[in-house]
DNA sequence: TGAGTATGTTCAG
DNA sequence: TGAACCTACTCAT
């Protein structure tokens, strides 16, 4: 589940179990064997994210920089005989904890300016205390493309995937099609408050919660908090929550765009 | 058991 | 713009 606030929640999970402790690093896949040898034995400092981004920072002054794309994971475990999978990219390890990375897209060890060439070409986090909203503002309100296209777009925005999307849209009651250069200073707002929240409430767990427990269904108050809901993502051919149209589906920009052509007008 | 789908990004053409 | 990356899960057979 790779938006920002997983990978933030994953940069806490590592920075607790490993951060201070001299690490075992391996690459049971074999591609990442070389850069492992570079940490291997080594103290991991700290971890940082920034956006969908994960950078582990170790002694030595290098740092492994991770990027799940659509199939990664980290499994964490706290048995010390457990097998690694043939497809382990990464292995940390040390007395009580071990991660296991499997299907990233990026796992590459990087020097300080090899990370600031990243943090470079993302925009503003909004999970990040001293973000700057001005940054994405001025990309959006002088860009024809669609808002929905905007919001997904990492060099504005970082963090934000195709649920929070979907989801930020829906409670801003924002049409997706209309251009950056026709929203409203007060609506992008809005969207950037409400992605500050959502994001940061779903780091505590890794977990997306997007809609109101007066909006969910009474069986859906019985599993809330043990699943997740949306107002439109993935409710497609089913009924808008709050005014009953049906929900949307429509490609855009080789995703999947979900919206309620009634709510967001 | 196999097909289809997915919360993402990069690169070739 | 489409293919590639190459995992986990769901659903149909």
């Amino acid at each position: 589940m790779p938006e920002g606030h997983s990978i933030r929640h994953l940069a806490t999970i590592h920075e607790g179990a490993f951060a201070g402790k001299t690490v075992r690093a391996s690459s049971p896949q074999g591609r990442f064997a070389d850069e492992a040898k570079n940490i291997d034995n080594r103290i991991l400092n700290n971890t940082t994210a920034h956006g969908k981004h994960l950078f582990l920072h170790f002694d030595t002054g290098q740092t492994v920089h991770v990027h799940l794309g659509l199939y990664g994971w980290f499994y964490l475990s706290k048995n010390p005989n457990k097998k690694p999978k043939d497809s382990t990219r990464l292995r940390l390890q040390h007395d009580i904890y071990i991660s296991d990375l499997v299907a990233p897209t990026a796992c590459e060890l990087l020097d300080d300016a090899g990370v600031s060439a990243i943090k470079k070409r993302l925009g503003p986090d909004p999970i990040h205390d001293d973000a700057d909203p001005e940054q994405a503002w001025k990309k959006i309100v002088k860009s024809k493309r669609t808002i929905a296209g905007l919001l997904m777009d990492q060099s504005v925005i970082a963090g934000i995937g195709n649920v929070y999307r979907a989801e930020l849209l829906f409670l801003s009651r924002l049409d997706p099609f209309i251009p950056g250069t026709q929203m409203q200073r007060e609506k992008f707002d809005e969207i950037w408050r409400n992605a500050s929240i959502l994001l940061r409430d779903g780091s505590t767990d890794g977990k997306i919660r997007t809609v109101a427990p007066e909006h969910l269904g009474e069986d859906e108050v019985k599993l809330h908090g043990c699943s997740q809901f949306s107002y439109v993502y993935k409710r497609q051919r089913q009924s808008c929550r709050l005014c009953m149209t049906e929900v949307k589906e429509t490609e855009l920009d080789s995703r999947t765009l979900y919206w309620c052509p009634t709510c967001q007008r």
